[in-house]
DNA sequence: CCTTTATTGATAACGGTTCTCAATAGTAAC
DNA sequence: GTTACTATTGAGAACCGTTATCAATAAAGG
């Protein structure tokens, strides 16, 4: 049983997929499927809805893509360059501006908690939510 | 205009606020709005359901109560005894298993990494979800 | 008791996501 | 290229948590 492929999303390679990998290479930010699916029909590439949630949800899943989750409880999606070093995201609630920060103190900190408390996996998953300054600046006139 | 009450969640105090105060304050971990429906439906406690999200949302809004939410994008709560100092919640994802935590260094770290990209507003929220011991220990047999 | 109006509750609406299942289209073998 | 197999797709229905609607109810104060 020789392991043919590896990088394949999924075992057979279609025209959605492409398409879908197409428009997140081209994100610098965090969007929705909906938005992901609007994105690829201004490109008039036809993918349906449903595949653009499928196929998201597994390039999340094998991680080839990043996926948080916004305040609202939506799933966004981003193509994340750096595969590897932890990573964590500093989101704005309010214009969803997305800031890459590196957290060495929180890794530490997590994992120190998590060890005390028996926890594992934790450490992945550390998005901040704040309010960036221009949002600020705006909601105090 | 002299400040007549403080401490109310309303302005009027119905038998179905109460209601769901006794519910909350029997709570040792964080529930949905549904379940918190449910306990009290278990309870003869009729309150209807659009009545118990809001009665949540505003008791969580005045931070009467503690609000978080579950991986799957629910809405928990839970009245969270201490009200001072601030904590967060390290949350089983699998079990829903919850551990109050104290965390000067995340919220150094939080303050920090926020000044330094000009953003505001993000203390207090940051509750980190991981596998709990047994959990883990479950899943790999 | 009466009036005012905050609150309630049954139900509809909503929004994001997942499911269904027949149609479509990769893939490997011929 | 053709065939057979089956992973993938897509349109729409279903789902699920939540919010909105709005007439009925019931606190609070006079």
């Amino acid at each position: 049983m020789p392991l043919k492929e590896e990088k394949k999303i999924v075992e057979r390679s279609t025209r959605q997929q492409s398409a879908i990998l197409e428009v997140l290479y081209g994100l610098d930010e965090f969007r929705s499927a909906q938005e992901i699916h609007a994105l690829l029909t201004k490109k008039n590439l036809k993918v349906g809805l449903a595949t653009v949630y499928r196929t998201l949800q597994k390039m999340a899943e094998k991680e080839d893509i990043d996926a948080i989750k916004s305040i609202e409880g939506e799933r966004l999606y981003r193509h994340c360059g750096q595969n590897d070093g932890h990573h964590h995201h500093l989101i704005c609630s309010k214009c969803g501006l997305t800031i890459t920060v590196e957290g060495p103190a929180i890794e530490n900190w997590t994992d120190k908690v998590a060890k005390e408390n028996g926890f594992s996996e934790v450490s992945h998953k550390v998005d901040i939510y704040g309010i960036c300054k221009n949002c600020k600046k705006k909601s105090k006139p």
